[in-house]
DNA sequence: CTGAAAGCGCTTACAG
DNA sequence: CTGAAAGCGCTTACAG
């Protein structure tokens, strides 16, 4: 049952102004949307009763009429994990600039939440979805949304299947970019730390034995430690590969976030990234800049990756028909301290 | 001028499942609003229609008709602080939770852009909105809010004068704690980093000084580099309170941020904080837990902020003339390996 | 227990 | 250039 709470007491409505400038309420409709249909002292004389009442424009009403909206849903997967919370200050920078309002849902990796959120974005009327889809995802999703004739553009995690408009950045070649930074250094027994489960995983784990087998070192799989793909996750992550093999000295990590964790774990142990062991992070969110030691990484302009979800849905709102895009940013080193 | 999209071709509307089930409209609004006045029969009779027709209630229409709302409209002012995204995260789980959807809009402390989405909000027909107002807010800004109609919280930073509901913390006595912590420990020339303007960086740093007086240490403006309240303020700062006070050993950041570059800049010169040279933090964000070293801080709960805040506006949309509410969290000192 | 009617605030052909 | 009328999809008295 959702919540009912009435608004404003009386509305002031253009058939108030109507009245008050002696017009009919089409003609005040009119000069509200600009047209120039109307002679400009009319227009005036119904601006000015506008102004004077205190009229707000009922956006609502007119959508329902029009059958048009101007709100947009992005839905986030995990907010607490700051490469995502500055996707979300990409998209919504790109989406209120061009008009839109944003409904945001944060599902913390709930699809049973992101289902909720869904529909409730649905019955708001949403213009359009952007999603990063949480883990376990079902690619139905795609399809589901797509059913309900509303514009759709998965970010960051693709699905299984399917052509759907996808922003995102090159996992594959960004963790190999690491992995080669570290090769070329002279590590050849390189861990690879943190990350759960899921294609973003599968990829970035695909880009390190890339690396590995262009340079001709064998992958071994228990140089890998998983863990959840945050701080926590990554210092235990690191802890447990340094208790397993102590004399390792280099790492990639699954992402920024782990990094972080694993500087915490190395800083326990006396050992300074970029002294005597060579780490890399994944992501190049801004805390990647002052961390204790700033920490190299590869850079996917989180950002940037949401301005450009944000311009494929409103392309796809524009035109509906358009042939699926996808949008791969393309991953750049960026060298600090920590290797 | 907003922008223009179509929603779904041809909606199914309660007039189609009334005429697939043989009953009136008005029966079909009854039984979809769970009424208890259908019969059961006729009742799942409808229901059944409305499931085969692939019927999606039109929650606009409805509310547009009965006058209410269930958006809730949230403000943030720098959704780049994971302070402010956890208490996002808070705030939104509690109020989708209460049945709620919410438009999230982020100022970036750009007083005209909130003012935009404001504006926007209330077009859109709000039911509530939480701000974390951004710096140089004037304090008319509630005045409007409230006159426009809409039930308002404000969050974090309250604003010079008037009577509104607020969610934040104690900010004077919260840095009085860590100051002191510092003392405890027999420091007694103690730095202030970080915070540039605003009344949060005034009561946090009345409690540097009641500290300070408390201890019979006399204050010294010396001591004090303000910044921009991020990393690279933090970093800047203790920069340059290590280049003017060589021998200092203590500090207390403005918040974790500048607290996590301060650790970055002293890092740098191989300063290991919590082992010759004492840091304090505040706002305990997850972040702190796990970085290098872990971070001594005074823990405010953003996410609990966020989910009070949540708990006031939905109690003043219950209840409009409810007295004004203050909600100021407790802080509590919680010690890692900083200082 | 159910239906006919009015109305929420707007827009949009259609006349004139 | 402006007005009267219908209608977007729903809810809510009011009858019966």
């Amino acid at each position: 049952m959702p919540p009912k709470s009435t608004t404003s007491p009386r509305q002031v409505t253009i058939l108030d102004i109507a009245r008050a400038a002696e017009v009919s309420k089409s003609t005040v409709s009119l000069v509200l949307q600009g047209s120039d249909l109307i002679r400009t002292e009319t227009a005036d004389r119904v601006r000015q009763a506008a102004l004077k009442l205190g009229y707000v424009y009922n956006r609502q009403a007119a959508e329902l009429r029009r059958g048009t909206s101007n709100r947009i849903g992005v839905v986030i997967n995990d907010l607490l994990n700051p490469f995502f919370a500055e996707v979300l200050v990409g998209i919504e920078r790109k989406l209120v600039d061009a008009g839109y309002v944003v409904f945001m849902a944060h599902t913390n990796e709930s699809v049973s939440r992101q289902q909720t959120v869904l529909t409730a974005m649905r019955e708001q009327g949403a213009a359009g979805i952007a999603i990063c889809p949480a883990l376990g995802t079902d690619a139905t999703m795609v399809k589901t949304v797509e059913s309900w004739g509303i514009p759709l553009v998965v970010m960051i995690r693709s699905l299984e299947e399917g052509t759907y408009d996808f922003a995102g950045s090159d996992n594959e070649s960004g963790v190999r970019l690491a992995t080669e930074h570290l090769i070329v250094n002279g590590h050849r027994r390189i861990g690879f730390v943190g990350g759960e489960t899921g294609i973003v995983l599968d990829q970035r784990l695909q880009g390190y034995k890339a690396a590995l087998k262009a340079a001709s070192i064998e992958f071994d799989e228990k140089l890998v430690f998983l863990s959840r793909p945050n701080r926590e996750g990554g210092h235990k992550a690191t802890s447990a590969l340094l208790d397993a093999l102590p004399k390792i000295a280099a790492a990639v990590c699954y992402n920024d976030l782990t990094a972080f964790g694993a500087l915490s774990a190395l800083g326990e142990r006396g050992i300074h990234a970029g002294d005597g062991f060579a780490l890399m992070g994944f992501d190049n969110v801004l805390a990647a800049a002052h961390s204790n030691p700033p920490l190299s990484t590869v850079d996917v302009s989180p950002s940037e990756l949401g301005e450009h979800a944000a311009a494929l849905l409103l392309a796809r709102i524009q035109q509906p028909d358009l042939a699926a895009q996808r949008f791969l940013g393309k991953p750049r080193l960026v060298l600090r301290q920590s290797a």
